[in-house]
DNA sequence: CTTGTTGCAAACGGTTTGCATGGTG
DNA sequence: CACCATGCAAACCGTTTGCAACAAG
């Protein structure tokens, strides 16, 4: 089991939070990912590969729990929806281009746009917790 | 008139949309403000100072042809909703710190910034064109 | 007159919630 | 056995859309 979803695991038994087969089943969905997901595609990953799932209500409350842990972080790209993706202390931080077109969504890091965003956030007169760069555009194929 | 409403309307007639009582007050509406506001802020707004108000899908209509004409800029800061801000080309573009207790917003500029999103823009394989920074925490009020 | 625009109300889609049931510690 | 978590379905809320009446060119 990867890293995360043991701690995601210890930190929310650590929070006081029972133990439940449903929560368990998105924190390792979510461990798997290595890109933002939205609710959907959570529920639909779920359904597929394991049972019992998780309704959609247990979705969204296991995300709830799991973002105000600041287990994974949620971001909103436009198109309606939000998403989801594990935050892992040990990784850099990395932002997203979203294809507004098909809603494909590829990351990227960049050291000196995260070194000018903490400038920013140091002297803003807001306390900043998080911040997210969303590039708009269209993908290759859509693009094509 | 501010040089952005004027701006607006011709850009709106050149592009072959008729002229309308209702399409103007969202417009010089948006003039009006130095930040972005939501659906909701701009409905509220209108029915507040002048008459004839337009009904909410008439404004949602008018932000949608806005922004597809690239007059206003749509972005997502979370909290469930739009919002919308005019694109002034001669000013500096901004980005935003979001209060996620009140909803409050707040505008900045960074060169170093924008200049480190512009190089990721050009190097990425998508066609970038767009793009958002969003700082989310508490503003002063909230963080007290 | 022809065609885009408006207003209303209903539809929509993602997300949240009330409540009875079931599982955890 | 006390309490939290779950599932279902209904409620919510921002946004979109079908349609008939209306207004611009």
């Amino acid at each position: 089991m990867s890293d995360w979803a043991t701690h995601a695991k210890t930190a929310m038994r650590e929070a006081g939070l029972r133990h439940s087969a449903q929560r368990d089943a998105v924190v390792e969905l979510l461990a798997r990912q290595t890109c933002a997901l939205s609710a959907q595609q959570i529920d639909d990953g779920l359904r597929r590969r394991r049972r019992p799932a998780a309704s959609r209500a247990t979705v969204y409350r296991a995300l709830e729990q799991l973002a105000a842990l600041r287990l994974v972080q949620r971001l909103d790209v436009g198109l309606g929806e939000a998403r989801y993706e594990p935050v892992r202390p040990d990784r850099d931080h990395h932002h997203h281009l979203v294809c507004d077109e098909c809603g494909q969504l590829t990351p990227f890091e960049d050291a000196a746009l995260e070194q000018a965003i903490d400038r920013v956030s140091r002297s803003a007169s807001f306390s900043v917790q998080e911040h997210d760069v969303v590039l708009h555009g269209l993908c290759d194929s859509c693009s094509a």
